[in-house]
This record gives structure tokens, sequence and C-alpha cells, in this order.
DNA sequence: CTGTTAGCGCTTTCAT
DNA sequence: ATGAAAGCGCTAACAG
């Protein structure tokens, strides 16, 4: 049976007040003064009939919807995106938002449907993720909501969301010093390009930048650089072993986890430990990074914490400036104390 | 500035008609008879304003907001959420839908909240997914909007997306069949709990079951069976560790890929080499099965398709049934052929 | 302290 | 063939 809805006339019919009086008290309004007994009498009815205020109606009458936008480029491709969403979630829900998601795909069109389509529903903010991480494109539509980009930048919506990358290079160095190793480390996945060329990526220059000013800061210089565009396990594993037929290194400093996982794979297969014969660091804290063996230490990519920095930086009322999230090190087995 | 939104009213004006005249035009009611003349001046009006129909309003009068929720239990934890969200991002997008997506970690009182939130935006029918295969539990309010259960089943919910895990189940040892493997293939992950217990899942007892009739259509029988609650790499590294202290099977069909990346670690450091001397099959197509070397052989849990057809049943005027997905079979090369 | 009234933007009878 | 008017459920002025 399509019951119908509890309405907020309902409630006041049978608290026998009116609906203003209904409302006022359910929404909690507090400058009002009405009576303690009246209170009583509104909530007791809206448990009993179960009434749920309609969103759509309060919407209209008041431009907020209790609801997000969270528009990402890809959302399954990487298991970034699925950490950045679940953090997102969880700090909504505990805002009492909901959340719309959106998948663009990078392509322009989409991107602009997509924000059609969540402003068409009145979203109270927009998120704009981007997964490989660049300067992200917004359409340009008037917006009138809150926007804040995550793990992005945008040159028209300054409040962003970032992993400290450049630290997190830095970090990346001190664990091979602090463990003594300071001779013939390799810098892995390094590409000429993303640091300097037109599809540069900030995130993965400042990234590089702490690398090197921390390499340097200890008078240490990479004895090998080997570059490649995409960062998958076959890149990782075919520039390593095409490594390990002319040296063996102290310590391989690999850009990405997945990079980390062919170089586990080419050392396995010259048969050689890790870390006992090489030491390997790296980023993201990739799944992958605790499956194997031994387990490898990386520098993480703060997912949910970037999410819910996102929107609770979107709810916030006036908010200041972006957020730059600490990476955290994920210690792991991967590092042989040489000193 | 906080520019006004575009109206109706507003299109209505500009083209000299009735806001009643527009409407029509623009929602493409075709059976009034307005001239031509008419819906080129209400186009023209609404285009040179950028007019975008409020959703809120038009629920207000409709009960259609062009809005689904997408209710889980986890998002994050496995790869599988994200390819199931995907694929029904994508659905939605193309039917012009958008989707909120709730968490609720399989906690009953979250999954209220989801409900009601979902609800109380008047969303036009409801996905409850599962992560972790299973009965899923739906909270037990009025729900007037059309229900689809992805990956799950539900006594209240008839239309189930799922997988056809027996046929994924029977496919997996025919690929070891027509390789001419038929003597001392050992099963990793068998559960017996999984199998019969109490917290038994539906769909791996299917999977187990297509297996198994398919082993004993061939005549044959697991030389052993080894279990474990999780499906971890770690454990199918320590199974397969003590497996093979003890023998060398021709062939290891593992429950899943994370279980054969555990098995492929513990092939390694036994010397033996996939499928040289060890063959392996597996399910899911996760991630990791393409990053391993060589590539696993696998029979793929389709998500992307499962998503979409999620939608596509719940969005279906009449749906008569659910629907079970064909996991495709990915032949990569853990399997040797041994005839 | 409480209730009446007027819309929010849209669709939909029902009159013209 | 077109428009006036009512009303979806709610909140916010404004009276009492």
């Amino acid at each position: 049976m399509p019951k119908k809805r509890v309405t907020l006339a309902d409630v006041a019919r049978l608290a026998g007040l009116s609906t203003t009086a209904a409302s006022m008290i359910l929404t909690g309004k507090t400058d009002t003064r009405l009576s303690a007994e009246a209170h009583e009498k509104v909530h007791a009815a809206a448990a009993s009939l179960g009434y749920r205020p309609n969103v759509a109606a309060r919407a209209l009458r008041t431009d907020k919807t209790r609801s997000i936008a969270f528009i990402s480029d890809y959302v399954a491709t990487t298991r970034f995106a699925s950490g950045l969403i679940r953090g997102a979630l969880a700090a909504a829900e505990e805002a009492k938002y909901v959340m719309l998601v959106l998948e663009t795909g990078g392509d322009p069109a989409r991107e602009i449907k997509a924000v059609q389509a969540a402003l068409d529903r009145q979203v109270d903010g927009l998120i704009f993720a981007a997964m490989r991480a660049r300067e992200v494109f917004v359409p340009d539509v008037v917006l009138n909501a809150p926007v804040v980009m995550l793990n992005g930048t945008s040159a028209r919506f300054p409040l962003s969301v970032l992993p400290d990358e450049y630290r997190g290079g830095r970090d990346a160095v001190r664990l091979l010093l602090e463990a003594g190793i300071d001779r013939d480390i390799v810098l892995l996945g390094h590409n000429a390009e993303a640091e300097e060329g037109m599809f540069r990526s900030e995130m993965i220059t400042r990234r590089l930048a702490g690398i090197r000013d921390a390499m340097s800061d200890a008078g240490l210089r990479f004895t090998e650089e080997l570059s490649c565009w995409d960062w998958e396990p076959n890149h990782g594993y075919t520039l390593s072993t095409e490594l390990l037929s002319r040296r063996r290194p102290q310590a391989i400093l690999c850009l990405n986890d997945r990079l980390a996982f062919g170089a586990y794979q080419a050392l396995a297969e010259a048969g050689l430990s890790v870390p006992g014969d090489v030491s390997i660091v790296s980023f993201d804290n990739d799944e992958i990074a605790s499956y194997l063996r031994p387990g490898l230490t990386t520098i993480a990519l703060p997912h949910e914490e970037m999410g819910r920095a996102a929107v609770e930086l979107l709810l916030q009322p006036n908010p200041q400036s972006g957020a730059m999230l600490a990476m955290p090190v994920i210690e792991r087995g991967s590092i042989r104390n040489a000193s």
C-alpha cells in the first residue's frame, strides 16, 4: 500500500497546534517562546506518526538541501578514489549531510553536465576531486555554492586539500639516511616531463623537490634515475631488471608502491633479498604495500583524512585557507639498518 | 554576486507566454497542441537565460527527483566497491539520474539513518549493495520506492543482481582440465564454516558447488583442501608454504586472487615456478592479478556490469526478475598446458 | 506566546 | 491553442 507520507500538518493536527508551532519546535528554533508543553506534544506527535520532513519542500523555502556533490574525474580507476570518497562520506554523515557522487572521466562535457545535475538539485556545496593530481578544470558556470578542490588545485577556487608531498619526499629520504644508507641510492620513476614539462603535475613536482632537497642536504646524489611514464608494476619490473644487470644499489627509492612492487619482482628473480641486499622505500601506502613480503615501508597518502578535510572545509562558515595534510610514514620491513 | 536563479516564470515572460505553456514545452509534453512558434520562443528564451529547472520544486509536485540511493556496507574496504559504484554511476548518468552514495559499515543503526536520509530526499529508488556477499539487512521502514539488491539478497526484496558463481566455479576447474591437469589439485581457502556454518555465504557456497560439481563430473577429487577464514595474502602464503613442505601439487585452485598472491610468494620462495612447476587458477580478477608475474588466470567478478545492471533494473518500469551475470574467464599465464 | 497568511518554483486541472 | 489558479510541504513574516 502506497501509504501517504506523513506531513507537518498531520503532526500539528495531532498535537493540536498550528503547523508554524510544529515547524519551529521541530527545527529547534531557540529564540521562540513556545510552552514546554507544546514542545512535548509536538515531539510526541512527530514520533508517533513517524514524521520525516520533506527535504524538497524545505529546500524550496530555505535553499538548503543538506547535500553536497563530490565530483571526481575517476572513481574506480585508482584505489585512491575510494579512500577519498570514504573519508568524505564519513564526514558528511557526521554532519548529517548526504553526498552525491558524480564521475566525469576528466571530460569537459561530462564535467559540465555533472555540475549542472548537482546544481539542479540545489547542493549546498561541491567538491572537485582529482585522482590524477593536477590543475583541475572546473566548468565555467555560475556557482553560488562553496567549492573545495580535493587533491588538486584550481585558479578559480582557492580552497584546496592537498597532501604535504614536499615533507613526504623529505621523509622518504630521511628514512634511508637514518638507516645508515648513504651511497648508491637509485631513484625509480622519475619522469622529466612530469617534473618540468607541460604536463607537469604540481604534486609530483613537490614530492620530488622534497626528495632532492633532502638528498642534497645530506650531500648525496642519486647514482641513477630511472624514468618511465606510467607508474605501473611492469615498468618497475623492467627498469629494475635492467638496473640489476648493471649494478646492485644499496637502496631504491620508488616514486610509488606499484613501481616498488615491480622492483620486488625483479629483485626476487635476481635472487636478491629485500631488505638484506637492497632496501626499498616508496610512496602511497597502496593496498599492495602490506601484501608484499617483507612489507613495504612507504610514505602514505592520507586518503580518508583528505576526504574528511574536504567536506569539513566545505561545511565551515568562513574557511580561511585550505588544508595541507601530513603524509604518515608507514614503516614496515623494506629498509635494512646498515649502520 | 549571488545572481538570482532563473525561474520558469522568467523564461515564460521573455517568451511572452504563460508559465503553463513554458512548462509544457520544456518538459516535452507531446499531447498538447502549442504552436511551433511557441515552442521556438520558449526554447530560445530558456537557452538565452540559461534556465535550469529547480528539481526540488518539481519534486514537490511530481514526487520524482531523478536521483537514486546507493547504500552499501563498505565502500573503500575492497576494490570490489569501486567497480560496483562506477558501473552504477555510469548507468545512472546515462539515464540522467544522479546517485547518492551512503555507507553503513553494516551497522543497523547507520543503515536506518542512511535509508531515512535517502527517503527524506525523495529518491526514486534504492540499491542495497553488499561488499561481503550475504543476506543483507534492510531496515524495516516504509519503502514506497523500488529496491534492488546488489551482490546480495534479501527476503523482502526479490530483485537481486548477482554474479553467476556456480558457472564461475565450474569454469575454474574446466580451465585446469582443458590444460590436461588431472591429478593432485589442491583447493586453497575452503572454509567449512562458510560452506555450511551459520555464517554461510550464499555466493561462496555456489562458487564451491560449481567447483565440486565440475571436479566430480571429471571423476576428480582435491588431494587437499586448505582452509582459512580471511582470504588475505598472508594466509595464502602460510598455507602454501606449509603445503609445499609436504608435497608439490600439480595445481592450486585458489578461492580468490589475494590468496593466490600469497601462493605465488610461497612458490617463489620455494624456488618453484608458476606455471612451470605449479599451475594456479583463481577468482575475482582483482587488480593484483594483472600485476603478478606471470599474470594470474582468474575468473572475474564483473563489478562494473553488476553496478550497471542494478541501476538498469531499478529504473525499469516492471522488472520481472533479477540478473545473474556471467563471470568472465580471464586467461593470463598461470596455467601450464600439461597435455 | 501562538496562529494566519503568503509564498518558494513548479506542474496540472480546468476554463476559456 | 493558451492561460489562470490551485497546491505539493514547508518556513518566515506578520498579526493577534
